[in-house]
RNA sequence: GCCUCUGUGGCGGAAUUGGUAGACGCGACGGAUUCAAAAUCCGUUUCUGGCAACAGAGUGCCGGUUCGAGUCCGGCCAGAGGUACCA
């Protein structure tokens, strides 16, 4: 037996032993027996050839709940599979000449192998990819449910389009305003696209987010935002004077502030409304406008943060609680044509763009609302919006109400006049799911001349992406396939043709947990689903958690998902990103970890010899060459430590920082464990008490404590611990007192609890033990709760507030004895000297304060 | 712009419900072991003043509530994530 624990030859046997044993396989429902089950589930991987750093902190922290879980008796599902559509290998295929396909599948096998060697407890039999047309094909058929029961439709809808290279871009690829390849300014153009109809579910997803209670506060938050929910008043203002064709009712708009309608000073329409562009006929200025409007991307961020310009129509329209005032109309950037009718009232001083837009057309600013403890004669609104309650005045009959009275009287009296009604309206806007690319999923529909867009023959399903396509010019090769699109009409069987636009991939990342939980067999979804426990990233807070949500209800709707919330995920953990310092060369290159070295506490390159500016702590990524490539620490000090590193040093839900000092200390440790194991004789002499006792303490209140961070995702925690209860063994074992037995029993916990963390050296220590199994396999130990009570605590004395003393008292003592010790205590009685003692308050067990 | 989150020593962070701020790790410094080194072990390490005992300050900034605030409330500042075609 060597002393030292080698993890480059350890690792690979347990894995391979493992694997043996099958050991992670999910047992199937019917001989599942009474044990409960656990879907534990990491978010899709990406294969863009790599694993990333980020990928170990992702795996490692959902395997960490999986053989948690195990160890607790759950019969566990932890998949694994590849999301593999998107830009990306579309992006190879342009630039290397490779096939996306073959691209693709490539990056899978490499992946793959990377990840097997962090030694996760991943059910690889399940495994998949997207690109897969066993998957796709499944997907077509999800698509074409939905599309019978009313949850798909076409709409025109914009898009950047590149004018240079004649393509569309995803917001990405714009880059201040530009396309990223061409540089040619980005212009907005519509296409008829497909839809899902979220909004349907807008209520459900909404008020169901209650019901999510394992998910993080902040992702609640943040989706009931993003759904956006607000009732409020839809109205028309009549024009003054002749109104345009169609427009007799006059300019509909939708508000949430009705309350602040007699500081109104103009009606303001996106330079998308219809209104917009019937003027824009016969009118170049307009179109010029409009055009200008059109530079920014579509991006909502784009188009919040552009300048705010305006033009005036000329056009207005009549107040509806002030007779013989009028309004002007203006076409306004600021207003989207997506969010309720497309047109808004403006009141400037309740509003800050409303404001800033008057301010730069000279528009007048009338203040309807006076903030609590505000005169009236004094309060004046200069360059800030009061967007707050308060009473309403200038305002007619609303004069003197709560904003919310005057919210609920305006919306009474419009709708007594018939110019509207209340209603309630959604920030959600429908799912677009057209992709005008190729490395997607085919939309599974057929154009015909005579019956228009008619769904694709299910007994064609699936519609294979066609291999011979070429990416040599942009734009969709499905498009200018030879005869891809070539089909006949599933309804007339005349010549028709393919849908060219593939699936957002979002639509993959939707329901592929349910392809996990089997294939085919519905009852075998119904049996693991919902996901008990979903890790990924924070970036995914709203769109893919949405979608997914969105699907799973649609799913459930149409047959396919047995599950009656329709909630995929009933619990949620969202990690932080990893990130590392940046280096930067005397000549201003970026360079990589790898590149450069510490001497003498400076940074230099290696290769030169010159120093290093070493910079901020960011985000890995390639473009700062602040990559670590975890193969390489995988290969250099084994899969535990890689593994303990990204537990141990901060919270999983905050940013983690990669050091190699981290890992160092990771490798460090790994050996003062294995020496713990190593080191440890057999004996039959009985213990030594109380050294024994405090072992045996130690050990159940530390298994006990790990339980529980680990339960709370506190990992880094229960790392913590695991150090505390090492170093306290260490100590024990060099003590020179009899205390083998309870040692090998502390071990045993010891081992199991370090499972989770550090899978392979847990094994090695498990057979130092003499146990023959796999600690793998092995449950969660015991815990007598007798031993993790003291008879005694030690508690603060405090004299205003201030710690100026401790004393030990028995865990049941009484106030009045707690009181009386602190008050004698000598350290306190320097403080108190000659003052009365005005009051002293004791928190059994916690803290004594004496107020003087 | 808007939504959400985060901010504690030289660094990552710990601190049940408001109750000893700095657990644990990293780094640094000092020591032991060694011919020497690696490895390992022991000790010190929030800041200021002091030989010390000790005293004072201290959880991004300003203010408030409380016997008591890292924790609760109000207002700022800075950074991060998202912003519907990156995944």
């Amino acid at each position: 037996m060597s002393d030292r624990y080698d993890p480059l030859a350890a690792e690979p046997q347990w894995r391979a032993a493992w694997d043996d044993a099958d050991l992670f396989r999910a047992i199937p429902p019917a001989e599942a027996g009474d044990a409960p089950k656990a879907y534990v589930l990491e978010m899709f991987l990406y294969p863009s050839g790599r694993m990333h750093v980020g990928h170990v902190r992702n795996y490692s922290i959902g395997d960490v709940v999986a053989r948690h879980k195990k160890a607790k008796g759950f019969n566990v599902l932890h998949p694994v599979g590849w999301d593999a559509f998107g830009m990306p290998a579309e992006n190879a295929a342009m630039e290397r000449g490779v096939h996306p396909g073959t691209w693709t599948y490539k990056n899978i096998d490499a992946m793959r192998e990377q990840f097997k060697k962090l030694g996760c407890s991943l059910d690889w039999s399940r495994e998949f990819a997207t690109c897969d047309p066993e998957y796709y094909g499944e997907q077509q058929r999800i698509f074409l449910k939905l599309w019978e029961k009313g949850l798909v439709y076409r709409k025109a809808s914009k898009v950047n389009w590149d004018p240079v290279d004649q393509t569309v871009l995803a917001n990405e690829q714009v880059i201040d305003g530009c396309g990223w390849r061409s540089g040619a300014p980005v212009e907005q153009r519509e296409l008829t696209q497909w839809f899902f109809k979220i909004t349907e579910y807008a209520d459900d997803l909404l008020e169901s987010l209650d019901t999510l209670e394992r998910w993080p506060d902040k992702v609640r938050t943040m989706q009931a935002n993003w759904i956006g929910r607000s009732e409020g008043l839809q109205m028309r203002f009549p024009f003054d004077g002749d109104a345009p064709a169609g427009f007799e009712d006059g300019i509909e708009i939708f508000t949430t502030r009705p309350d602040t309608l007699f500081g109104a000073s103009f009606v303001a329409l996106s330079p998308d409304h219809p209104l917009t562009l019937q003027l824009e006929e016969g009118s170049p200025e307009i179109s010029a406008f409009r055009a200008e409007c059109a530079k920014v991307g579509v991006s909502e961020e784009a188009i919040e943060t552009a300048d705010k310009i305006g033009f005036d129509t000329g056009l207005r329209v009549e107040h509806p609680f002030k007779p013989g005032e009028t309004l002007p109309v203006w076409i306004a950037n600021f207003v989207l044509m997506g969010y309720g009718t497309g047109a808004i009232f403006a009141c400037p001083a309740g509003d800050q763009r409303d404001l800033d837009f008057a301010r730069k057309y000279k528009l007048p600013v009338i203040p309807v609302v006076l903030p609590d403890g505000e005169d009236s004669t004094e309060f004046e609104i200069r360059t800030e919006a009061y967007v707050g309650p308060g009473t309403i005045y200038n305002s007619g009959f609303l004069d003197g109400l709560s904003s919310n009275e005057a919210i609920t009287a305006a919306i009474n009296r419009i709708e007594d006049a018939g110019l509207g009604e209340r209603t309630t309206n959604y920030r959600l806007r429908d799912w677009g799911v057209s992709r005008q690319r190729y490395w997607g999923c085919p939309i599974p529909a057929v154009h015909c001349a005579s019956c228009g867009v008619v769904p694709a023959r299910e007994a064609d399903l699936p519609i294979r992406l066609p291999d011979d396509v070429s990416f040599d010019q942009p734009g969709n090769p499905l498009e200018r396939h030879a005869d891809w699109k070539k089909t006949t009409c599933p309804k007339c069987g005349g010549d028709a043709h393919r849908e060219t636009d593939t699936l957002d991939t979002f639509v993959c990342s939707s329901w592929y947990y349910a392809r996990f939980a089997s294939p085919d067999d519905l009852e075998e979804r119904a049996y693991w689903m919902p996901v008990d426990q979903y890790v990924g990233g924070i970036e995914h807070a709203v769109l893919h958690l949405l979608y997914a949500r969105f699907v799973g209800r649609a799913m459930r709707d149409v047959g396919l998902l047995d599950v009656s919330s329709g909630e995929p995920f009933t619990g949620l953990f969202t990690q932080g990103m990893v990130t590392h310092e940046t280096y930067k060369s005397a000549d201003d290159r970026w360079l990589e970890p790898g590149e450069v070295d510490r001497r003498d506490g400076k940074w230099i390159e290696v290769a030169s010899g010159e120093p290093v500016t070493a910079g901020p702590i960011e985000k890995m990524s390639k473009s700062k060459k602040n990559t670590v490539d975890p193969e390489i620490i995988v290969s250099t000090y084994g899969a535990d430590a890689a593994r303990w590193f990204v537990l141990s040093d901060s919270p999983p839900e905050r940013d983690v920082e990669w050091t190699q000092a981290g890992v160092d200390g990771a490798a460090r440790f790994q050996q003062r464990v294995w020496s713990l194991f190593a080191a440890l004789p057999s004996s039959t002499e009985p213990d030594d008490e109380p050294a024994a006792s405090e072992i045996r303490k130690l050990a159940h209140k530390s298994t006990d404590a790990i339980d529980r961070a680990i339960a709370e995702f506190r990992f880094n925690s229960a790392v913590a611990t695991l150090y505390e209860w090492v170093n306290a063994l260490k100590k024990a074992q060099s003590a020179g007192k009899q205390t083998v037995n309870a040692q090998t029993e502390a071990l045993s916990m010891m081992a199991r609890c370090l499972t989770p963390f550090m899978p392979h050296l847990a094994e090695s220590c498990w057979r130092q033990l003499g146990e023959s199994g796999f600690v793998s396999a092995a449950p969660w130990p015991d815990v007598d709760p007798a031993l993790l009570v003291d008879d005694a605590v030690t508690m603060p004395i405090q004299v205003n507030g201030k710690r100026r003393g401790e004393i030990n008292v028995a865990k049941d003592a009484s106030k009045d004895e707690v009181e009386a010790l602190a008050i004698a205590d000598a350290g306190v009685q320097s403080f108190l000297a000659d003052k009365a003692i005005k009051k002293v308050i004791v928190v059994p067990g916690r803290i004594v304060n004496i107020v003087v």
